[in-house]
DNA sequence: ATATTCTACAACCAAATGGTTGTAGATCAG
DNA sequence: CTGATCTACAACCATTTGGTTGTAGAATAT
């Protein structure tokens, strides 16, 4: 995963209402007006934070007559917890080295 | 957690020379300009890359001497992986639905 | 005492973000 | 056919972001 793909996984990420729109839509369908009708801003506001997280691999969007019905995308969400689970595990190792310097006293 | 550190958090994460700011202190300890002589750019660039980590709470600073010594802070990651957990049990209840859906016929 | 190192912070700049309104093309309903 | 609905996209605006340079203070070294 490229580093410019996780800009765009982190930057999806970091807006409530994009946050939202992504527990609503692991639940169920949403169609982009449907959405809209959730949040207290325009409908182009909410179409353009489908289209971030569309192009963080977060959502896909498929025509289903005069609609645009938005889905979860778990391949892109797995994408940023595999990044955080490094971390972890890269952390993890260094307590262990910690736990193994005190316990070579 | 609030949605404003929430916010904080993915946004720190959400630039490659941040992210990298975290493998390094989560490995070892580094001055801030011993983070700065790492990066293409100048310390003043570096310094507020490790602000925006800090205000995250995904590190933090300790005087030593006339250094500043940044160490990456275990919870703010914790945080950040338990909302993706999140997302994949909502994740998995769904797929579990789907299946009992298919299973009743 | 002086010079050097490390940090903090302000001011500035270009580009990106998160919002708005307006216009226009498809699709569906009556 | 006509009107309503859903979507896409452009243009605009204020604020934030990621970078720069410059200045100044505190700690260290010579």
């Amino acid at each position: 995963m490229s580093e410019a793909e996780l800009d765009r996984l982190f930057q999806a990420f970091a807006d409530g209402t994009r946050r939202d729109i992504m527990r609503r839509v692991a639940v169920g369908e949403y169609s982009v007006s449907g959405l809209a009708g959730l949040y207290a801003m325009s409908f182009a506001a909410v179409q353009k934070h489908v289209a971030v997280l569309e192009r963080a691999s977060l959502v896909t969007k498929e025509k289903r007559g005069r609609q645009q019905i938005v889905r979860g995308n778990h391949e892109g969400l797995q994408g940023a917890r595999r990044l955080l689970d490094e971390y972890e595990a890269i952390w993890r190792q260094r307590a262990g080295r910690i736990a193994d310097m005190l316990a070579e006293d």
